[in-house]
DNA sequence: ATAGTTACTTTCCTAAAGGTAACGAATAGT
DNA sequence: ACTATTCGTTACCTTTAGGAAAGTAACTAT
């Protein structure tokens, strides 16, 4: 397993960090993000991608996400009007590394727990 | 730039990133993390290095890191007693990866944000 | 006229997160 | 006895996040 190269403890180094960890706080923003990532969908297709979100809060984090240029909000001008949402380039090239990293922290957490409550059943 | 190639929404997918994204949830406990990767620190230490943080939610949120494997809190017999945290060897290797994409994407949006009010002002 | 679809918004409420300030317990120094 | 240090806790309060249910607006089809 490679060890990742840490980078200095910088004032921007710092801003940049709590920057990304406001933008993308909360329970739903990195699942919408990985959703669109590949490939644009509508308000109705996204509803039912990120399982247990509801309208409302769905609909806050699309402005919010829109707001601060992660996604781009279209309306289309087909029969029962739709709406596309996509995610933007520079989000598409920064965002799914976290998404890779956050997957594998999660799934080699699953194997410690695991393993761990293993070995307190002894 | 490169890409990042994306996993399959599989099921276990989706619960890894579930997971990671509730352990890692807050303001604080990715900061927490990172001073604890360049080396054991105390109470008092982090207090100072993960600015704005007070002691009720600092305590708090070690509790919550111990209690999932993520840092240990190891109590030094000094002369005023004290107590230093480590990360785990599990968490260190996976959660510097997120630190650094979250660095790359914070960084970077700092960049597009300065370009779009820019451009804004014309 | 009625019903369906899409994309929301509104209201109301609860729970979780977070902040401030003061206090406590253990130990040691003077 | 008094003060200082370290590592917290407690009580109280405000803010933010999030969930449930219903409603709205524009349009289409029947």
């Amino acid at each position: 397993m490679m060890e990742c190269k840490q980078k200095k403890p910088s004032k921007e180094t710092i801003l940049a960090l709590g920057d990304a960890i406001e933008l993308l706080r909360g329970k739903w923003k990195i699942s919408i993000l990985r959703n669109l990532s590949f490939g644009e969908m509508r308000f109705k297709d996204l509803l039912v991608a990120v399982a247990g979100i509801s309208p409302k809060v769905l609909s806050k984090e699309l402005q919010d996400l829109e707001q601060n240029l992660l996604i781009t909000r279209t309306v289309n001008n087909t029969k029962p009007i739709t709406v596309s949402y996509a995610i933007t380039d520079h989000a598409d090239s920064t965002v799914p590394p976290i998404i890779n990293a956050l997957l594998e922290f999660g799934l080699n957490h699953r194997k410690k727990i695991m393993a761990h409550s293993q070995v307190e059943q002894l």
